[in-house]
DNA sequence: ATGTAATAGTTGATTTTGTAACTAACAAGC
DNA sequence: GCTTGTTAGTTACAAAATCAACTATTACAT
């Protein structure tokens, strides 16, 4: 039944954390999804606005490594909701400085409670320990070098 | 500059997972890309029919966690390659069993030579415990969706 | 045997993404 | 001043994913 190496998906590391980062989004992604209609791509600007008060897309894009054409309809989208406004740069016309409404801050500090109880049930169980580790071996193949 | 909650999007392991698994997948996924113009879906189903020679498209999405209309178009564009080719089910005419062609098998060979480097440079550097632990972490994550 | 449900796999309509080309603004060299 | 190059962000079109509906076949209960 099985090929003559001993390789197998289970051993390929890219295949495992799609599987485990398409699993453990799952169930996430309903609850901004059925809760706002929000996208994956709103979600994660949203998120980096509510920690970070105060982006440009370029620096959303290099924070979250995104494309800057996801970045841009996804703030298009969180503008139309009035989930964000735009606000013009002093020296630089091209830049634009995003900051999240008021709604918009209810909407993130509604879903980063649910992303925390979340996260929170995924290692449960878990040694603190183990869960540290894996968090910096994860950063490490992201490329951030943490 | 953040926001008061200690909660960070590095904290939140979905967020993470997608960012190793984007990073981790990217330069792989151009080798076949390039090399064989395939997409990853197609790559998946000729990845477990390299391994398990011969599965039905029920068996690949159930091992896989593919949808089937993936594996139906996936399967559709390796066929017309001539990469596997379809059996017969001698009792369930629904079925089909699907099988690599020696070309296939070539294509298979290579990109899993490349995979198994791949991985191993992955990895290179981090002590063979940890990887053990992560892969299963990863399988745990994988697996159960909580 | 016959009606109903379930399963294998495909197809079509709509959404979402990806690639590349585009506009507008700035910057640097001459 | 001009030309050239770079950066911020948008838009257009093609590629792909998603979701639902569909065909064909088998299973199962009455």
């Amino acid at each position: 039944m099985r090929d003559t190496s001993d390789f197998d998906v289970q051993d390929f590391l890219p295949y495992l954390l799609n599987q485990a980062a398409e699993a453990s989004s799952l169930e996430f992604q309903r609850v901004y999804k059925d809760r706002y209609g929000m996208l994956r791509n709103e979600w994660r600007v949203l998120f980096h606005l509510g920690i970070y008060t105060r982006m440009t897309a370029s620096e959303i894009g290099a924070r979250a490594q995104m494309h800057k054409t996801k970045i841009s309809r996804a703030v298009q989208r969180l503008a139309e909701r009035r989930y964000l406004v735009r606000h013009r740069d002093g020296g630089d016309r091209r830049v634009e400085h995003l900051e999240l409404t008021p709604m918009g801050r209810k909407v993130y500090a509604d879903l980063r409670g649910v992303a925390q109880d979340y996260n929170d049930a995924l290692v449960e169980g878990l040694p603190q320990e183990d869960v540290q580790r894996l968090k910096s071996m994860l950063s490490m193949l992201a490329g951030r070098h943490a």
